[in-house]
DNA sequence: GTTCTAGAAC
DNA sequence: GTTCTAGAAC
């Protein structure tokens, strides 16, 4: 159906094309972005005679070379052809070679399909016959791989003319203007790529964006209309700047994605500001907040707005470079045309203060609005859930808001608010461009929830006050640490990390359960000053023997192992082996240091690394042992993080956690997170950096997530698969009753694991407070998946929720395919 | 009503 | 480390 090079002649009479210059239009854009569909479109409809090269099927219809490509596109040229370079060139890199086709005679430009991940995965998985043929999991994985490499095309690689589609409206926009382009014609040269007015940007956030020209749109139905009409296409288009500062040049690739992040802001200030703002920073940040206490705390409309708008004029004038928009859901939104009324009585500068229609999660994806900070109407513990904007924020920004949450605070009184940085994986930043989310608890007079005001609103009024007071000074504090440039540079996980670490909190309250350890409140602790606290208060609790009685246990053991003769099964100069009291698994046992004033890993250093090799060996004599018994088992063995008890001791535990005694999340995570420090690894970080990495008692309470899935990638986790192996699988009641209904149990079934299939024997064995666990006994064959799903017996594709992780119930008359490990904010339809 | 979590006691 | 319980969340 496609051919290597594909040539319409539209135009009767091609010697005018020679009159004019040809060009090298560039496509960029991720997989499924529409650059194919962008080429077709326009050669359908131009008299301008154009050549598609496509990498993908260059090759006499099949994946060919970037070679081949520029070959193909110097004889095109030659033959005064205009050429698409149709293949992601999602990086510099990538493009340079196409770049330097321009000449004289040549034009290059660049067409960048910026559209949101979502779509493009969406479209890439949906597309039948790709060369790929990639399932869900893996179109998202490599979709997503691919726009981390994003580099946005600049003026100084070559191009002429750069124009940049964030949407679909404005890729028709495009199409056209590339349509009308007649042989003779030429484009002006320089960036485009400011957000297309479309039925989605609403007018008044056109005005905020202090837009000129406001589109006058009704509903949504004309939007198509008017795209359309070139008339728009050139109003539309509006040039960002003749040519970009290099300071971008040779950035990372983070960078550049949050040079993405700002340049909109920048641009859209700069568009009509550029006198004012001249002389100050040109970054302009956004808070996008929602109302609160208005929703489900039922606080009273009329009062809530005056004091949105109250506190927003007294901090307006402090928050110079900033705005501050207020979100709803919908135009039907009572607060928002309260407030959108009493600030105009107010006279309220729109340019600092506006009110915007949309979803606060996806504020850029779906409504053109870039915000760099949004506030989040949180509950006073923090948690997902209870629906609204809470609900819908910590399901958008993906379980590591949750975490960074969680290591900053455990609770929130009303009026406080705490200022969390993105952690970079989340969709909120990647997609979305959010930097921060800051968590505000407004007054609640709703009844039916804790700490009910019980109308009493001059407490009520109080507390909403301080509640916004909060929220824009936890604002003020993020500006003034220039904290969106800190971002450039340290965008990785433990620079983020440590970020939230650095970050002030207004008035968090922590919760007592922490043992002591993390009792800081108020502002400005760094990194090394929390350390060296912690260590410190390590030290005390050692030095001070702060260890209750039942936490000696151990101690004793190591001490006086010969009055322990039950309990202990070997002995050594240095150590101690004994069963676990409380096994968590069919194997789990504990090599205990038996040196003294030695209490956790924490307390590992260089001196102790003979000590944890002799562990080390003595655990893993222990396992060979334990396989020669059974060799389906596998083990792993480490530290836990923060010890309930006292004394070194090393876990050896057999991964099927099949146990009695794994009766909570608790149990589950603190074998099966970052928690879990593998010995191995204690040894390198103490061999390298002195000490070990200890990991937050935080990861204890995370959701609960299989060990054996799959993650992102399709990469195998640590553990390979062995015969006959158990596989704890956890499922919320729902999805019990889904697989007792569906697949029932002591059934077998065949499992997808990345490409491959693995006969399994479904069976439960255990629940426990709300979890069933099933386990899928491994049978040791295996094919591959695309051959299995060849086979056409497939008459059915459940998807369901397992805790993070999407999953595909593919249901046959004769067998049943389980697919997981799909993380949900990377699945495009759920 | 059931489930989940924090906190206290041991 | 475990067990128990109250109270909040759902």
């Amino acid at each position: 159906m496609e051919k290597e090079m594909e040539v319409d002649n539209f135009n009767p009479n091609p010697s005018k094309a020679e009159n004019g210059k040809v060009l090298v239009v560039i496509m960029v854009g991720a997989p499924g972005s529409g650059k194919s569909t962008f080429c077709d479109l326009v050669m359908g409809a131009s008299s301008r005679r154009w050549a598609r090269i496509c990498q993908d099927n260059i090759n006499k219809g099949k994946a060919g070379t970037k070679a081949q490509c520029i070959s193909t596109a110097v004889v095109a040229l030659k033959d005064k052809k205009s050429v698409f370079i149709d293949r992601c060139n999602l990086d510099r890199e990538q493009r340079a070679e196409f770049v330097k086709l321009g000449s004289s005679e040549v034009d290059v430009h660049a067409v960048v399909l910026d559209l949101p991940a979502k779509l493009c995965i969406s479209r890439f998985v949906k597309r039948t016959g790709h060369e790929g043929n990639l399932q869900g999991g893996r179109a998202a994985a490599v979709v997503n791989r691919m726009l981390q490499k994003k580099e946005l095309p600049q003026l100084s690689e070559g191009f002429s003319r750069i124009t940049i589609c964030h949407s679909e409206s404005e890729v028709e926009d495009t199409i056209i203007t590339y349509r009308r382009l007649s042989a003779e014609d030429a484009l002006p040269s320089g960036c485009f790529g400011q957000k297309t007015p479309d039925a989605k940007v609403q007018v008044g956030i056109m005005k905020f964006l202090k837009k000129a020209d406001p589109p006058s749109l009704g509903s949504g139905s004309s939007m198509t209309q008017s795209s359309f009409s070139s008339k728009s296409v050139k109003e539309s288009q509006i040039c960002s700047e003749g040519s970009k500062p290099d300071a971008f040049e040779g950035a990372s690739n983070e960078e550049h994605k949050h040079h993405l992040v700002l340049e909109s802001v920048s641009d859209a200030a700069a568009l009509t500001n550029s006198k004012e703002d001249s002389s100050s920073l040109d970054i302009s940040v956004t808070l996008a907040f929602p109302s609160i206490s208005t929703a489900d705390f039922q606080f009273d409309h009329d009062k809530a707005s005056d004091i949105i708008l109250e506190t927003v004029e007294e901090y307006s004038s402090k928050l110079k470079n900033a705005r501050l928009v207020l979100v709803d859901l919908t135009h039907k939104s009572k607060i928002l045309s309260l407030v959108k009324s009493k600030a105009v009585q107010r006279n309220i500068n729109p340019e600092k203060f506006s009110t915007f229609v949309g979803d606060v999660t996806c504020l850029y994806s779906k409504g053109g609005l870039r915000c760099n900070v949004i506030a989040n109407a949180a509950n006073w513990r923090l948690k997902p859930g209870g629906g609204g904007v809470n609900a819908a924020i910590f399901s958008a920004a993906g379980p590591s808001l949750e975490v960074a949450t969680k290591k900053r605070a455990n609770s929130l009184a009303p009026g406080k608010a705490v200022v969390i940085s993105v952690p970079a994986d989340s969709p909120l930043f990647i997609r979305e461009g959010v930097t921060h989310v800051i968590h505000v608890v407004g007054p609640n007079m709703n009844p039916q929830r804790p700490n009910c005001l019980k109308n009493d609103y001059d407490e009520g009024c109080k507390i909403l006050r301080e509640a916004y007071s909060s929220l824009f000074e936890g604002f003020a504090s993020i500006l003034k640490r220039s904290e969106l440039q800190d971002h450039r540079g340290q965008r990785n996980e433990n620079a983020s990390e440590q970020r939230i670490k650095r970050e002030i909190v207004h008035d968090e309250e922590r919760s007592k359960k922490n043992k002591g350890l993390e009792h800081e409140v108020g502002s400005g602790i760094n990194v090394l000053g929390k350390e060296k606290e912690k260590e410190k208060q390590n030290k005390s609790k050692s030095a001070s023997k702060a260890w209750s009685s039942w936490a000696q246990a151990l101690y004793n053991i190591a001490m006086n192992p010969e009055k322990h003769k039950s309990t202990v099964i070997d002995t050594a100069t240095d150590v101690v082996v004994l069963n676990d009291a409380y096994p968590k698994a069919k194997r789990h046992i504990l090599v205990l240091a038996r040196l003294n004033g030695l209490d956790g890993v924490g307390d590992v250093c260089q001196e102790h690394l003979q000590l944890l090799r002799t562990m080390q060996q003595v655990g893993i004599k222990w396992t060979e042992r334990f396989l020669q018994e059974d060799e389906s088992l596998i083990f792993r063995l480490g530290f836990h993080s923060v010890p309930s008890m006292r004394q070194l001791h090393l876990h050896v535990i057999s991964q099927d956690f099949n146990s009695q005694h794994l009766k909570n999340k608790k149990h589950w995570n603190s074998f099966n997170t970052e928690f879990f420090r593998d010995v191995v690894d204690v040894i390198e970080d103490v061999e390298k950096f002195g000490k070990p990495s200890i990991q937050d008692e935080g990861l204890l309470s995370k959701e609960l997530r299989c060990h054996r899935s799959f993650d992102l990638n399709g990469t195998q986790s640590r553990l390979s698969l062995r015969k006959s192996q158990i596989v704890p699988v956890f499922l919320s009641r729902d999805e019990d009753a889904f697989l007792e209904k569906k697949v029932g149990v002591n059934k077998d079934v065949k499992v997808i694991m990345g490409s491959f299939v693995y006969n399994m024997r479904l069976s439960r064995w255990n629940y426990d407070k709300g979890s069933f666990r099933y386990t899928l006994s491994h049978q040791w064959n295996k094919l591959r998946a695309d051959k299995v799903l060849k086979l056409g017996n497939i008459i059915q594709v459940v998807l369901f929720r397992l805790e993070n992780r999407i999953n595909f119930a593919i249901l046959g008359p004769k067998c049943t395919f389980i697919l997981f490990g799909i993380r949900v904010e990377d699945y495009p339809w759920y």
